[in-house]
DNA sequence: CGTTCATATGAATAGTTATTCATATGTTCA
DNA sequence: TGAACATATGAATAACTATTCATATGAACG
């Protein structure tokens, strides 16, 4: 069928094993929707500030030194991905982490790029 | 100085430390590009099958209903980042994962994303 | 209550990126 | 060597996204 490659029986065993494994369509989606949160420096930086200790958004907007609009942009997509949460204290709302996952996730990143031989 | 709010010792202190406890802006980068690979569905869905087992280009082509050249363009951002390597066999070049990282990592993107209450 | 301050948000823009199409590379086999 | 095949790649386009600017919300406190 047009200019995929004719092969033999062996390669549509594998081609179907790989997709009775394959999680659905919208898990993948879901997956894929998580890791593109910590594809962006922003963000990772927030949620390294975050892992220390809680932070209210001006002065993770002054840590960054960013304003605190692409700061409060960025906290709405974390938290919408349930990877920080928030809490009021009189004016301020403290931003901190909301599980154990980013920790670990973003640990096994750490040990990824900085064993490149 | 501007919109930024006047705080306190406190703050300060909490600043100072969460930037001290910080890697370098260039290990943050990097972090960030690394989980930008994993943030696309398609390179999510050839991760997966690669899981299961090797396999050559063209049948991972058809296993994801996708054009040859939008895979192998997928496997070059994935084989720069050192998640998939590759290996010739005649005609055609198996892709199989790099290590176990990407099990880990993607796994714990499973857990936290499976586990939403 | 109304002012002030911290945060949130909508629209616009600039930069990025996934896919497609056309074509190049490089291996096999006659 | 040359034809056939698997894979790679460059340019172009369309879709997406991070930041900025302006402004809205909403709590605190006089």
């Amino acid at each position: 069928m047009g200019d995929t490659c004719e092969v033999n029986e062996i390669h549509t065993d594998r081609i179907e094993h790989a997709l009775k494994c394959m999680p659905p369509e919208d898990e993948l989606y879901d997956l894929a929707e998580l890791f593109k949160v910590f594809g962006d420096s922003t963000r990772i930086r927030i949620l390294f500030v975050l892992f220390g200790e809680e932070m209210c958004v001006c002065d993770l907007a002054e840590a960054l030194s960013m304003t605190q609009s692409a700061i409060s942009h960025q906290l709405r997509i974390l938290k919408q991905n349930k990877l920080v949460k928030s809490r009021r204290e009189g004016k301020s709302i403290f931003y901190s982490l909301a599980d154990d996952h980013v920790g670990t996730i973003i640990g096994q990143g750490m040990e990824h790029i900085t064993e490149e031989a």
